[in-house]
DNA sequence: AAATGAACAAAAATTGATTATTGTTTATTG
DNA sequence: CAATAAACAATAATCAATTTTTGTTCATTT
């Protein structure tokens, strides 16, 4: 499966990937408030002019860089499913891998200087625009091994996929604690076979 | 020595309520960083040692008031809810309950002046401690109705319901656009009795 | 008893002058 | 050409002085 599906083209182009580079560092170690264009070329070394030729202000800029490093978190989520053979162990991958980014990536570094700022992007459904492209071609897959219904909208099994993955990387635990693999795969497992419906 | 917490018995309490009445009528109108203690006391005619009698601190009367909301509005929810046979039609009206509040409730009002806060608040697991103890009695009337399994743990169901819900209050559109009062119940429906195993 | 009002230090917000940053334009460089 | 550097007005961030608010205490009032 290539990795190009999530690789939009302008990513290719080396100015605009040490742009991102550049503030991707400052963002990692500033936060995004304390983030100045200056700044930004000073680390990149390259000029200002070159960055807003890129990129119309500020906003675009933390916009690209966060857009890379979801893609870039959906191309290795996406490598590690390749694993997984059932959408059950896939969606559970996902949820680990979800959890893990928060807690150590760039969000996590963000969540200490700005949570405000982390809090107002999850709750943008912009933030999530990417990973609803993701699934589909799961769901399928899954329909055709006869895994879930083949009758089912596949427009429809993505939505409940992409708010369980959400719930569940947002509130590692609701009302049941699910923190071992295991007991986030039973979870899983129970709500994509029969729902609420007849048990295991 | 008074670390005396705020309690839901105290509601009855004719100078709670009038504090709490007057913190709400200060947070709809300024937002909370912008209510003062002194403010609330000038609203409510009383005395800022008094505020200070009942809840330990500032913080401590946000939470009140939040909370005193919260337990309104489900009460309100559980009134209508009674009009409701099916666990489904209880998501679908509670969802849709969940909603307007959203929109024209003191959170919209909120959101308008303080973003960040609402989002904050949104993201504190803390924020749905009270709905939690709303479900396990209404599952475990669908089990004995036999809507859904009456195998199924009454944890697990409950933990699915809020994230569900929680999530079609919080993104009314995530994948696929659920308006509608019989498109979100045709969701649910099929989540509820089937998960995406076999579809009606 | 419970609420008040005044006093208080510590913490936080507000203000206004100062400095930095933004976004645009332009001429210049490689 | 694409990138640069410098210049520019309009915004926005910063900082220290000032004011407000917080949370506590205690004597007084109801």
């Amino acid at each position: 499966m290539s990795n190009e599906q999530f690789n939009a083209l302008h990513y290719s182009d080396p100015m605009v990937a040490r742009i991102l580079d550049a503030g991707e560092q400052c963002i990692h170690r500033f936060g995004i408030r304390r983030t100045s264009m200056g700044e930004v070329a000073r680390v990149g070394k390259l000029s200002r002019g070159s960055i807003y030729k890129h990129f119309n202000d500020k906003d675009a800029l933390v916009q690209g860089i966060i857009r890379r490093r979801q893609e870039h978190f959906l191309n290795r989520t996406e490598g590690r499913l390749e694993n997984e053979v059932t959408l059950v162990d896939k969606l559970t991958q996902s949820v680990l891998s979800g959890r893990k980014d928060m807690e150590e990536g760039i969000f996590a570094a963000l969540a200490e200087i700005e949570p405000e700022t982390v809090a107002m992007m999850f709750l943008d459904p912009r933030f999530y625009e990417r990973s609803l492209s993701f699934w589909p071609a799961h769901v399928r897959m899954a329909q055709e091994a006869g895994e879930i219904s083949a009758e089912l909208d596949v427009g429809i099994a993505t939505d409940l996929i992409m708010r369980l993955v959400v719930s569940l990387v947002m509130f590692p635990q609701m009302g049941v604690r699910l923190k071992t693999r295991r007991a986030l795969r039973d979870y899983l497992q129970q709500i994509v076979s029969q729902g609420l419906g007849a048990s295991l």
